[in-house]
DNA sequence: TAAGTGACTTGTGAAATGCAAGTGAAATCG
DNA sequence: CGATTTCACTTGCATTTCACAAGTCACTTA
């Protein structure tokens, strides 16, 4: 459980370096595009994506992430085992640097996906508010559901 | 050594994957900010920097930043001892993902270096010209240097 | 030629990772 | 209603990576 105020001992005070520390692993990064551009939600989800994430590490990540305030846990109401998780606004603002990231391995990597890459490549900014307001929605959606 | 072609084992096409298998660790890209923003080209330098990274991880790094082709490793024809590492046109190409890096921490977390910051959020196309023309300039310098 | 310098390597213990198997609560099936 | 599945994990253990300290070695400078 960790804040701007109380986060522990940075190396630096340098905003890279912050990120880094965050999100500087081989796996963070991918649980997030699983979300936000696949719509993942349940632990399952995420095990079974193509990477192949081991399910100790998952845990460790989902919490890491939570703690951090980029995703949120809850339960499911309509089925107790269910766990949801959500991307939060601190999240979502991920998109521009997953974007970049994407572009770059595109550019000067041998990958797939090419209709993401097209996608970001020929408007970035449409890309961008398309990926925040499909978050809206299904943001707006859960909240009503829960009852509200 | 590798490349587009002989590249080992990716665990999925995915050019966020790859970013993530390139960039992935709480180092890389700190080093790359300090070559890119700070002109930092020799080992002392890397050592010397505010996050202390440890001396058996920067030879690391440095290797398999070589290998990815994001850096250039050559002697000092002026110092036998020195060696110069200089970032590619790979390299220079990841300075979107560092800027977007820095805007996510400095709006989500308590970070310093809001010269930078202020920066890139004036005018982030003009940050990124400004980031290239640099870059260009030591290229060509350092190329004439080596006796062209 | 003796004393640095710069760029590493080596050794060691601690921590993170990967893999397989197991747990426990809740839902579904027969 | 009891048996089986499903879901979200935890545990144990071997392997890999990391951090820290010390040492090496080619080369340069005084």
């Amino acid at each position: 459980m960790q804040n701007k105020e109380t986060s522990p001992q940075r190396r630096s005070g340098c905003p890279l370096n912050a990120s880094v520390e965050i999100l500087g692993d081989r796996w963070s990064l991918l649980i997030i595009r699983d979300m936000m551009l696949r719509n993942f939600c349940s632990y399952k989800e995420f095990l079974e994506s193509h990477e192949r994430i081991a399910t100790n590490i998952l845990a460790d990540r989902l919490r890491k992430l939570e703690a951090h305030g980029i995703i949120t846990i809850d339960r499911d109401p309509s089925d107790a085992r269910r766990v949801i998780y959500r991307l939060t606004a601190k999240g979502i603002d991920l998109a521009p640097v997953l974007a970049e990231m994407v572009l770059w391995a595109a550019r000067h990597e041998d990958t797939g996906n090419q209709g993401l890459v097209r996608q970001i490549q020929k408007d970035k900014k449409q890309f961008l508010a398309g990926v925040r307001k499909q978050w809206t929605a299904r943001t707006v959606r859960s909240t009503a559901d829960r009852g509200v």
